[in-house]
DNA sequence: TTATCGAAGTGGGTTAACCCACTATCCCAT
DNA sequence: ATGGGATAGTGGGTTAACCCACTTCGATAA
């Protein structure tokens, strides 16, 4: 691996280790794919501690140069996807775009009344609260998670949907079955660590940063229909701002 | 601080502290500004070492939860400010808008020659490429660090602006002096680990995640004027997003 | 009174050692 | 030939101990 280090200084042991190999990432001395030592090889390979070799690779899967599988090792991760943290509909054929095949895996569906946040976004009836569809479903190519997606949607607008095959596009099932077209979104857009669930969906370790966006989608009359919250491995995704300035 | 862990259970044990830690912070059992127990006495009380303490605050500070001071302790942050990730000129007007005092602090100003990616994104002379002036400058309030932002700026474009003063706003300057209005901008927003450089500057502990936005900004007739690199502290900042679905 | 220094307390970094869960492999019994 | 189980190797988690840098504040000296 070629990686040095210099105990003389204040610059911490981890982060001298971590920029070493950051560096080499990013001038694809490193391709990836490529497998990196073991833990307890480079442990030796640089006289310091495993605890410190794990720190230094900590941060580079925050940021999304590597990856581990415990048995197996740690890898350079693929380069990421740029997506538009604007388009929604994106998720189905941003891949077809792309020219990946995206699967898409349900993990659970159920019908819940809605609490607070819900009936405020959805603006349901504060009295008697129509009933919410919640979905999660799981995003992959190649058999390999990209993203965990919870869709919220509202009952009265979407009757009988609960009986649906959500497989494929949801957007193209609205409009087919309920004539309905998503036309804008507003939400939020921040980073969070992988819960215990998450972890095991998304195929990542416990405790990583992942980015999530959640949105409540309008029809072109600015009827909320849907509450979408898109959970992304920060591996995998980066994203495209595109603005316009106002007035 | 009425924690408690169970060691019978596979679920590690820095990640219950951590999740409760966050409950509590959720439900404003814990207020922002507060005073966590110190390492130590969390350490004690919990009967855990202090490794496995830092390991849960660790991920708490990451999502901006809290923040952490050598010599001080371990706080709970203030709410996050909610920030367009569209709109560019915010940065001034957006504070002004929340009532908020912002202070433009100068850390750097050089005149260089400009790398490939540069050249490329500012559409400069191949050939015989004009220099660039890049201006790296903090955003502060109440004397706390919020955003770090660097800007290219074109010389060709702003003749005579390195003799400038950049301590307000830098798109009224360039309306004032230049007649040259930033109309959109596109660019990408990502995650990364604070370098050294950003730790100082934005006083936040080395290794932390903050999120960035990088973009070129853009004349109405699509003239390119500027590279802003903004850094936002994540303890700071949540995104807003507002999208409306392509046809 | 004021400036300085140092002690005490905070988080930051590192180590060596240990046990556990997950993965792959290989060998053996069927 | 094949299924199953032992085994070795990977990362995941945790501990106790140590030293360091930064902050605070009080005691001391000018």
């Amino acid at each position: 691996m070629n990686l040095n280090v210099n105990k003389n200084t204040i610059v911490p042991v981890f982060y001298q280790i971590q920029e070493q190999i950051r560096k080499k990432i990013e001038r694809e001395k490193l391709k990836p794919g490529t497998q990196l030592p073991t833990e307890r090889e480079l442990e030796a390979q640089l006289g310091v501690s495993r605890v410190t070799i794990r720190k230094a690779i900590r941060g580079l899967i925050t940021e999304g140069y590597c990856t581990k599988r415990a048995g197996k090792g740690i890898f350079i991760a693929d380069k990421k996807i740029k997506t538009d943290v604007h388009s929604l509909e994106g998720t189905t054929s941003l891949f077809a775009g792309l020219g990946k095949e995206l699967e898409t895996r349900l993990i659970s569906r159920k019908v819940i009344n809605p609490d607070a946040r819900m009936i405020k976004y959805l603006q349901l009836s504060a009295v008697e609260p129509e009933e919410v569809l919640v979905l999660k479903r799981l995003r992959l190519v190649d058999d390999e998670p990209y993203i965990l997606e919870t869709t919220y949607l509202p009952l009265c607008i979407f009757p009988g949907m609960p009986n649906g095959d959500f497989n494929g596009s949801l957007y193209q099932m609205m409009d087919e079955q309920y004539g309905i077209k998503p036309h804008h979104a507003s939400g939020i857009f921040n980073v969070m660590m992988s819960t215990e669930e998450d972890s095991k969906l998304l195929n990542v370790q416990l405790n990583t940063a992942l980015l999530v966006k959640e949105v409540t989608v309008y029809t072109a009359t600015n009827l909320p229909i849907e509450i979408n919250k898109s959970v992304f491995r920060s591996d995998k995704f980066k994203f495209i701002v595109n603005s316009a300035l106002k007035e």
